[in-house]
RNA sequence: GCAUCGAUGGUCUAGUGGUAUGACUUUGGCCUUCCAAGCCAAUAGCCCGGGUUCAAUUCCCGGUCGAUGCACCA
């Protein structure tokens, strides 16, 4: 058995016993990267969601969607994923070892290799030798191992289908609906929340690899030529680490600076990056994570999709795992607009008036067909096309059709000068894109709460879990389990409910073991009826993490513990 | 995916070719006027499949999961 030697045994201990999250289909034997969230997991998990969506649907106004999990061939094929989403792996003939091809080309010093076709990369191959066992590969054949889940959609047709990698593209493939929506003007965000799929060849790190994971994206849609944030000074003094690109090559620590002199130094690439990466810092904090673990760490150049323009990692720090990346923070520009453009046929643009109407003088030239088509027959077509594109002299002008030069005189065609109005232009928006690995937030979120303490001689165990996120909000505890005094705390326990908060009864065992289990899985409050109670109307609240108590009257009960959960009040100020 | 090691109640563990020890937890009862107290009782376990054997939790093979190293990680 694992010792209980580092903080995410002892984590995923409480975690597990508890009721947060369990190996999946354990009965049948679990499968790495698949999760199962428990009923306090599961609950822990929609608030951190709904913590979110009130930061990016309620704050920015953006609009949540729901897209399907099983998407189509050709979403994946324009979004590069059937391509890119892969690893080139080949077996060794002689050993049945699985190996990276590109990497084993690399390392001989062959780059690029992994774009290679498939024939000119197994001669590449032949001559190398297996890096498991030293023997000369030969003959081997290269697979390609994506890392979507495949399926069919439908019998007998067999269409295929992947589970998505993301839930990005769904986002990109509503745009042309999702540009109505929003009248047809920029900016405008869309996010979405739920499951994605990889299958990952190995994964190891419990909640941090998951083959089945839940991802909050955001994608925000600007113009291209606008990235300053028109609600930038909200966070314009805000100050967070950041990792940038020159410090890490000169490895110096994190820059604390705000995000509008991180903006004008030229750190960040604009206002909307910025924006984010502040944004992401304040929700992050406020879901329980360590501002002392936390930083922003800027994509390498060759670390980054070669389309994006800037890429910042919010990164926790794991006592288990190091540095995690919880949330990806990316400017993609046009990549996935002008993917889907290009292969759906669908126009992928928004049309910007202009703020005057442009009158705009050009010169048209009109082919005379009625002597054209009788002259070239059926060349006719390709000289017009030629012609309209092409800059007339005076004599005429020598088109290029097929390869062939062609002098067209000026009596074939007439030149028009003509004004025409401009009133606007179509323009491909570029997207901001926060994605952020729910479970990995969760994990760390529940790693960062964990504390053990003394308490005389004993150990106590609490996640001291922000209110918002714990999944229980309130215990209400009987201090005996007789005289009436349980009847009271169940009627409170009810009315808690009846306010929407998350309460729990307990009146088994000892009081002080009843703090405990709360304590355990990060309960803020315990409300405690005792002898008092019967002669003036009064309860105890118990503040789970300096355990200090204060008297309140039960009518005052649920509009303290409302504030006490929303962060409206503190414990400190209710007990001054 | 490869190599090494491991897997016993919910948790941590003792132990064995003849189905298993203890502690904690949980549940019920007694007791108890605020922080895992005490007493009584109960529930509950040898990862899965195959082989060897009269008999396998134990030995062998395969698998699953986990740890570590390698490899991998938009």
């Amino acid at each position: 058995m694992a010792e209980m030697n580092d903080i995410y045994e002892k984590v995923m201990d409480v975690a597990r016993r508890r009721g947060f999250v369990w190996p999946s289909s354990e009965i049948y034997g679990s499968v790495a990267g698949f999760i199962d969230y428990g009923p306090l997991g599961a609950m822990m998990k929609r608030n951190i969601e709904n913590l979110w969506r009130s930061f990016y649907i309620v704050q920015e106004g953006y609009y949540e969607i729901e897209c399907p999990i099983i998407g189509p061939e050709t979403i994946f094929v324009a979004s590069g994923h059937v391509k890119e989403f892969a690893d080139i792996m080949i077996q060794c003939p002689q050993c049945g070892e699985y190996l990276r091809a590109d990497h084993l080309a690399a390392e001989h010093g062959i780059e690029g290799a992994g774009a290679l076709p498939a024939e000119a990369f197994r001669e590449v191959l032949y001559e190398l030798p297996c890096s498991a066992c030293g023997e000369r590969l030969g003959d081997t054949d290269v697979v390609s191992f994506n890392l979507m889940f495949e399926t069919t959609i439908g019998p007998g047709s067999q269409r295929r289908g992947y589970l998505r990698p993301e839930t990005a593209q769904g986002i990109f493939t509503d745009f042309p609906r999702l540009l109505r929506f929003y009248r047809d003007k920029l900016p405008f965000g869309v996010v979405q929340i739920g499951k994605s799929y990889r299958n990952e060849i190995s994964p190891r790190q419990g909640m941090i690899r998951l083959r089945e994971f839940s991802q909050a994206e955001a994608e925000i849609f600007v113009h291209p030529d606008e990235k300053r944030h028109p609600a930038f000074h909200r966070y314009a003094d805000y100050k967070a680490p950041l990792l940038t690109i020159p410090q890490q090559l000169e490895n110096k620590p994190p820059l604390t600076t705000t995000m509008r002199a991180a903006v004008d130094a030229g750190l960040i690439a604009n206002e909307y990056v910025a924006y984010f990466i502040a944004l992401t810092h304040r929700l992050l904090v406020e879901i329980g994570v360590d501002p002392a673990r936390l930083r922003f760490r800027q994509h390498l150049t060759d670390e980054r999709a070669h389309y994006a323009e800037d890429c910042w990692d919010a990164e926790v720090y794991s006592g288990r795992f190091g540095w995690v990346e919880v949330v990806g923070i990316a400017d993609r520009t046009d990549y996935d607009l002008q993917a889907h453009a290009r292969h759906s046929g669908t126009s992928m643009t928004v049309f910007i008036p202009y703020d005057e109407v442009k009158r705009v003088k050009r010169r048209r030239i009109v082919p005379d067909m009625g002597m054209l088509g009788p002259k070239f027959r059926g060349r006719a077509k390709a000289i017009a096309e030629a012609l309209v594109a092409s800059d007339p002299g005076k004599e005429g002008v020598t088109v290029v059709v097929d390869g062939e030069e062609i002098f067209i005189p000026a009596d074939l065609y007439q030149v028009r000068e003509e004004e025409v109005e401009v009133r606007g232009e179509e323009v491909v928006p570029h997207v901001i894109e926060p994605s952020y690995g729910i479970d990995r937030m969760l994990y760390v979120v529940l790693e960062h709460a964990y504390a053990e303490e003394m308490v005389g001689d004993e150990v106590r165990t609490v996640l001291r879990l922000p209110p918002a996120v714990a999944p229980v909000q309130v215990a209400v505890f009987p201090l005996m389990n007789r005289d009436g005094l349980d009847v009271i705390a169940q009627q409170i326990a009810g009315t808690l409910a009846q306010h929407g908060i998350i309460a729990q009864y307990d009146d088994s065992g000892a009081i002080g073991r009843r703090y405990r289990r709360q304590d355990e899985i990060g309960t803020p409050f315990a409300v405690t009826v005792d002898y008092d109670t019967k002669e003036d109307g009064t309860v105890t609240i118990r503040d789970r993490d300096s355990m200090e108590q204060v008297r309140v009257s039960i009518d005052a009960l649920p509009a303290t513990v409302c504030s006490l959960i929303s962060g409206t009040t503190t414990f400190r100020k209710l007990r001054a």
